[in-house]
DNA sequence: TATTAACATGTAATTAATTACATGTTAATA
DNA sequence: TATTAACATGTAATTAATTACATGTTAATA
């Protein structure tokens, strides 16, 4: 469906949370908002240029030891603007989630298919490790009350994936056991 | 995100039901298998020419009217062979779901900003209404037991997304009581 | 009979995203 | 001290996907 390119949206997000170089960018991908979404450094850094010379974002050098530069970003007062005009506004598309597994399925008529009792158990036991490390995320991501509070949206869609992904871990054991 | 590219395998399959129009696939992108993948027709046409370059399907001409030319696509052996060694094959990577909704929350920090249930209530209404259309296709799809053994698969998805949109719902009830 | 919705298929231009290539530094550890 | 992991940033080539343009037929209905 009409999928509108967020990554920008997504870049802004970060950079106003704190000012960050494209690695920087990069290593969130793999730890926080990479249990959401996904992309390849080399789209980083393109997105990132396209944003400064759209005056979203301002760049500034800083070191790593003494030989190696990095490039920090901040956010622009245009930028935030633009931040703010897309989380208030509403977006009827839902997004259709896009499942590999789920699509197989659609291609298997029969019950009896011995594929479709070995794709249930591969699919059973992704689901379950990714079932243990959102739970394990969240443990580690919000250890107290205050955390919680503190980073409240963050919580609830971490709250809400366990959640989805606990729902996914039943369903495959009830067809399984069926 | 590794989103390796799946039209073939999925146009492979819709063929491989029954020879088929590129317009028949793209109305079964809008009923059947829309309700988990989309897709616009002009990438449709392409990839239908690749796959034929590809020596994967056939193509044959028929009419609509007298003066319309449609043009039939059939699977080939190696097609075949290609969409077998696809659906038993296994994917360990998970996709990533991208929800515009919940990116937006993510970057919500505080509990009590006036955006946050803004955001719920519309997001509430319209995983509602979602969850009312899976049920009724659910019905319309698989009136009798018979029809879900006959696909059994496309049952078995159906079921699964109408069982995630009620977490969704319930999710996002629960947070908006609170 | 005039209009409209649905049928039917494509190309061109552009944008987004991935893969592969490319280079060098710094900190940790064996 | 040698090696490796992690730091850091990019370009080039290619592929995938979207948007916009483009054209014409046939069936249904007002």
């Amino acid at each position: 469906m009409a999928q509108k390119n967020l990554l920008p949206m997504i870049l802004l997000g970060l950079i106003n949370i704190d000012k960050k170089t494209g690695y920087d960018l990069k290593k969130d991908f793999e730890t926080e908002i990479g249990e959401f979404w996904s992309v390849k450094h080399s789209q980083i850094y393109l997105e990132l240029k396209r944003l400064e010379n759209a005056g979203e974002i301002k760049s500034t050098t800083g070191f790593y030891g003494n030989k190696i530069e990095k490039t920090y970003y901040e956010i622009t007062n245009k930028g935030k603007e633009h931040l703010e005009d897309w989380l208030k506004s509403y977006t009827d598309i839902l997004s259709v989630n896009k499942d590999e597994f789920v699509l197989k399925l659609y291609f298997i008529k029969n019950r009896q298919d011995p594929r479709l009792t070995d794709l249930l158990q591969e699919q059973y036991r992704l689901r379950s490790k990714k079932l243990e490390h959102l739970k394990e995320r969240m443990k580690f991501v919000f250890p107290t009350k205050e955390s919680k509070n503190d980073n409240f949206g963050h919580y609830l869609i971490l709250d809400h994936a366990i959640r989805r992904e606990q729902e996914y871990v039943n369903w495959l054991e009830e067809i399984l056991e069926k």
